[in-house]
DNA sequence: ATATATATGAGAATGAGACTCAATAAGGAT
DNA sequence: ATCCTTATTGAGTCTCATTCTCATATATAT
């Protein structure tokens, strides 16, 4: 994490009145650490490794301040829990999620991009977000005919 | 609910070794009888006031079952609750939500649709379905400054 | 250093949806 | 029409991610 973003985060806490810790500095610094899609748990567990007292609804109110100070991105999978991805590091991007295995390949279009755009205007909506995923078979799970899973499986729980 | 599409479903229900009955009859009477989102809840209480004696459960059964089948469209619109649709009645489209109000206004657009496809085949994916929404403010929303929302909002329960 | 408002964690609460299982009901065979 | 096998139902239980509660701990302005 760089002085830049420790400054920051400094800065969007104080403008709620919001006070620095030691668990939000290090849920940040975690954060910014990965470039994965990880769930509340992995975030939690990789703290707990690192000898970081914290507790899960520390990391769920900690992930909804920086999601706010743009540091991430929530994103619904449709599995019924949240993923949080590192949000300074990447540029916008969708995802393609294998229904089998779990694989995420992230994708972008520009003209995808523009059609949202242009759809909204159309209908006089104000654009804020947008959520976008296609699902089906990575090309390892089209091969292996009626075997078992790989691993995570993003089938509704 | 037409002479046809009462066999289609004994069709798929057969297909599987399912039976009718009187509750998968009324679930898909009701749900055919509607163009609306409408999640297990609203279904729920359309069907007891038929007097349709039925339980939630057997609700959420059944809508899996006509998915399978093609009826109904399950969709995630990211607030915790699947909504369901009527799918013979209409053309494929997506959604585009107001974070305000919860309007929904459906959108179809052949470019995004043709990216998608060329997405996946690019990636080596088998294209299964997908999950695309756009998230703002409709235009009556834009103009309330910081009033209290209309109707159900899209938050995140 | 003090005062005061905010943050934390343990555990309880919530809520959508899936599961359990005994009782019930299809529907093919006779 | 009746039997018999197998699927279905509903009430309630369970799960699990996430949020809430509230007493205790801690950051920050002064």
């Amino acid at each position: 994490m760089t002085t830049k973003h420790l400054r920051q985060f400094k800065d969007a806490l104080k403008q709620d009145s919001l006070r620095m810790t030691s668990q939000r500095l290090a849920i940040l610094d975690d954060v910014l650490g990965s470039e994965e899609h990880r769930e509340c748990d992995d975030i939690y567990l990789s703290l707990r490794q690192k000898k970081v007292p914290v507790s899960r609804a520390t990391i769920y109110r900690t992930l909804d301040i920086l999601e706010k100070a743009g540091f991430v991105r929530k994103m619904d999978i449709g599995d019924g829990r949240f993923r949080y991805e590192n949000k300074l590091a990447q540029t916008h991007h969708d995802h393609m999620i294998c229904l089998k295995c779990g694989k995420i390949i992230e994708f972008m279009d520009r003209e995808i991009e523009r059609r949202q755009d242009q759809i909204a205007s159309d209908n006089g909506f104000h654009l804020v977000k947008h959520s976008h995923q296609l699902y089906g078979l990575c090309g390892a799970c089209q091969d292996l005919p009626a075997a078992e899973d790989q691993s995570a499986p993003a089938s509704k729980a």
